[in-house]
DNA sequence: CGATTTGTTGACTCTAATCAAGCGTAGTGG
DNA sequence: CCACTACGCTTGATTAGAGTCAACAAATCG
């Protein structure tokens, strides 16, 4: 292993490109999903794409809403064990994915060995819509996970018919973009503060409230807010100690004091 | 003033908001810009989409391509001198912009006083695409400025007609947010390599090659990165030093090595 | 149950922030 | 035209905060 807490399973029978029938072989069974009343949001009009908003986590599942109905329905899904790798950094982008259950990150490796955590993405949240036609980052699964699995061509195919998909992916897209610029903010401040925005940013995407289930291990939230492991661990004693938070084992963190957090984020 | 190196110059008439005519009252002199063929590449294809690299900034004046033809013709051209506002932080996103000349910053303040700059863009490049109807970041010209004004409800409406202009919003946007990505990653690193990532960045987004004449202060840099000032100049000193660069008057560096930036980068 | 991974805590180091002068150029007015 | 001022930039000394190295505790897994 080349750095500590890096994770480079590859699993070769998961990579997905080039089936010879064009098509993968995952098991079409439709589940349900988890998130509620998928398809249910039909085709947004046209002027409402910018009464959609996302700001301050106010509205947590405002990045849920679009691109279901017609899209939803070419995908399959595909179960992914802890730590396994959805796609490479180089790998051509030939699918867009939506998590089902479970939960994953991008990640990249620089070549200093540190691994840089680009997003985390929970049930509901799409990922891998990459503008190139190569990813620029890597998705593992941080826990087991179902993924909904959708080509790209097929998006493109039905973009070419219908103007809508064309929509939705813009308004999807713009919506990353508010979030991953929001995100930048956070890496300019000091650990207090990027650890305070991170349970907050977390907590604000989970629908249920005060005690957050965090997925993932200590090691991605170190990566994710550019600190190291031991930063972020003693931060968390010190909020914890200050009776900002709660630890109640390592996954799970009750907010106690959400003011206290926001102005620490501030 | 409240921090150091902060604008705030409201120039109430050059807020764009509300007109009586609902058109703002710009000299509508249509001319030429600065950048080359504009207009020329119409309408995108479908499929090329996907095609369109941006990556490692091998291809500068990607960014450049798109949302030509229609949506240009519908602007009005304006100027905003040296350090001032384009538009506030929580003001409408009634309109969007594109750099004709000139540089622009977008910025934030934090609580703590420090000022953020989220980005800066240059001749070419679009700016205020934001999805909620309020700007969540300020826009301010760095130097003198021409910039190209654009109602976004004039966007809209042709969006509705024209399901390319959708297309085109969505390549624009997708770019973007490829680049804020990989620009995230600039943040997690020391002081060196986020200067030397910067000097890269900027570099390949002018058409010109070794001299690299930047159009912002150190101040603008520093808030950038998420440096001091101080910081940041003892780090060009340093690589002025080492001759990876070369400094020729504070806003002109010559880059003498970008095989060193790009190790120091990596 | 032992083995291995994951998380916490402590001691020390090093980097970048802070505080504080000093320099250089550009602009202004006598 | 030159002195004066103002601003942006650089440099130095000191300090605060996060990284590193190392040991240990806790949780998880087989």
């Amino acid at each position: 292993m080349v750095a500590r807490g890096g994770y480079r399973c590859i699993v070769e029978c998961m990579k997905l490109a080039m089936t010879p029938t064009g098509t993968p072989n995952y098991s079409e069974t439709a589940k349900a999903g988890t998130q509620p009343a998928a398809g249910a949001h039909a085709l947004t009009p046209l002027q409402p794409w910018y009464h959609t908003r996302t700001h301050n986590g106010t509205q947590p599942t405002a990045r849920k809403h679009a691109l279901t109905g017609s899209i939803q329905l070419i995908g399959a899904q595909k179960s992914f064990a802890r730590n396994t790798e959805i796609y490479g950094e180089t790998e051509p982008a030939d699918y867009i994915y939506k998590v089902v259950s479970g939960a994953v990150r991008t990640c990249k490796w620089l070549s200093s060995g540190r691994r840089q955590i680009g997003a985390f993405y929970l049930p509901g949240d799409f990922f891998g819509l990459a503008a190139s036609e190569e990813h620029t980052f890597s998705a593992e699964a941080i826990t087991d996970s179902t993924i909904l699995v959708i080509r790209r061509s097929a998006v493109t195919a039905l973009a070419a018919r219908d103007c809508n998909v064309v929509r939705q992916l813009y308004v999807l897209t713009t919506l990353e973009l508010e979030r991953v610029r929001e995100d930048r903010l956070l890496l300019v401040k000091g650990a207090r503060q990027r650890v305070a925005g991170f349970l907050l940013q977390m907590a604000s995407r989970v629908p249920g409230a005060k005690e957050s289930e965090l997925s993932m291990p200590r090691q991605d939230i170190a990566d994710y807010l550019g600190l190291t492991i031991e930063t972020v661990s003693r931060t968390l004693t010190q909020l914890a100690a200050a009776s900002v938070i709660a630890l109640r084992g390592s996954r799970r963190i009750e907010l106690r004091n959400r003011n206290a957090l926001s102005r620490l984020n501030g």
